[in-house]
DNA sequence: AAGCCGGGGAG
DNA sequence: CTCCCAGGCTT
């Protein structure tokens, strides 16, 4: 695979490699102003690289540049925030529930919330949902804009689907794309406008829908976060953060806002496979089903918040069954389950949509824990 | 521009 | 444990 790499041809593409630990502990390391990448020996390195070694995943099916529209958007909707192995089993439960467009809009809500339930970021189910019954009316855009006017597609879905689907040379901006290009460029704080200028200057015009899977499979496969294999990157001989010799310090970390913690608590009326459970409703877990739950308010008790929640239904509580902990990314939930009763309908736990937050809470009931 | 939105893989 | 993942919407 080496071998397919350009012989570059004598020509040093960085004559002053930066060095980032010579700047400092608390000094970033100074990016290349505009790289003079060869275009035609690199694009054609990196794609030759692709048809090589390029991954064969079900969305890829069809001609390129005339992928099937709904396949390749359903596709890209799944993979926002979701790792491609994660992705592929979503993928296949939902085309299969949901094989056309027209059958995702005709479908109710539950359904589709049903065929995500694990998938985590469920307004991307919502806003599918509803872009099918609008393009079931209308028909599917015809071009980058159009795509772009749908709800739950940003400008990197808009550019995957129209180069794939209807090869327009639009150039995708993700995560992939962002540390390849911080790399290639040894910039270490690489802005969204910054990448989007570098990822338009480098797209293959010819094949834009292999130029930007070519990209991503690099950025996944090779140019990996902790750990990249740049022995096998076909980019290695243009790479200034290969010739800093820490490419992994590229792009920088971000900065994240540490979890929050959550104190909640949630009773179990019924059983662990049939019982009495509340729709979700706002940003957290919209539309989603679970068990009857109120998180602690300030200064209360786990007690105090079991009687307010208690008298909300309005039901008895009942015996304390166990406690559970769910990491959320910004938040971190303590889960405290408690039995109560109530003349409340119950419905079959199987049937609805759960987040996996109460699917471990249901799970507790069913084998409390011996703690 | 910054927060918010799930859940899991990799190191 | 931390950081990240084929991002988009809201404020």
């Amino acid at each position: 695979m080496v071998s397919a790499a350009p012989v570059a041809s004598g020509r040093a593409p960085y004559t002053a490699p930066v060095s980032p630990s010579a700047a400092g502990p608390s000094v970033a390391p100074p990016s290349v102003p505009v790289s003079p990448l060869p275009l035609p020996e690199l694009r054609a390195a990196l794609l030759a690289w692709f048809d090589r070694t390029g991954r064969s995943l079900p969305w890829r099916a069809g001609a390129e540049g005339a992928r099937d529209p709904y396949r390749v958007w359903v596709a890209e909707i799944l993979l926002q925030q979701t790792q491609v192995a994660r992705g592929q089993i979503y993928y296949d439960r939902f085309l299969t529930a949901f094989p056309t467009v027209q059958a995702l809009a005709d479908a109710p809500q539950e359904a589709v919330l049903k065929a995500w339930e694990g998938c985590g970021y469920y307004a991307r189910a919502r806003n599918l949902h509803r872009a099918a019954q609008q393009v079931a009316q209308d028909g599917f855009p015809g071009s980058y804009d159009g795509w772009l006017a749908l709800p739950g597609v940003g400008p990197y879905t808009a550019a995957a689907v129209s180069s794939l689907a209807l090869n327009e040379a639009r150039a995708v901006n993700d995560g992939n794309v962002r540390r390849v290009l911080a790399r290639l460029h040894a910039e270490p704080q690489p802005t969204p406008a910054w990448v989007q200028a570098r990822a338009d200057a480098l797209l293959d015009p010819a094949r834009p829908g292999a130029w930007n899977e070519a990209v991503m499979d690099l950025g996944a496969t090779v140019c990996t976060p902790a750990a990249p294999r740049c022995d096998a990157c076909p980019l290695r001989v243009w790479c200034a953060a290969f010739a800093s010799g820490t490419p992994a310090a590229y792009p920088a970390p971000k900065v994240r806002a540490a979890a929050q913690e959550v104190t909640v608590v949630a009773v179990l009326i019924g059983t662990p496979h049939r019982a009495v459970l509340e729709r979700r409703s706002g940003a957290l877990l919209g539309g989603l089903m679970g068990l009857p739950a109120e998180p602690l308010a300030a200064g209360e008790t786990v007690q105090d918040a079991l009687t307010r929640l208690c008298a909300r239904l309005p039901a008895r509580p009942g015996a304390f069954l166990g406690r559970l902990t769910h990491a959320m990314t910004h938040r971190r939930v303590t889960l405290h389950l408690h039995a109560a009763q109530a003349d409340l309908p119950l419905r079959m736990v199987a049937d609805e949509a759960l987040s996996r937050l109460d699917q471990k809470a249901l799970a507790l009931a069913a084998q409390p824990a011996l703690l």
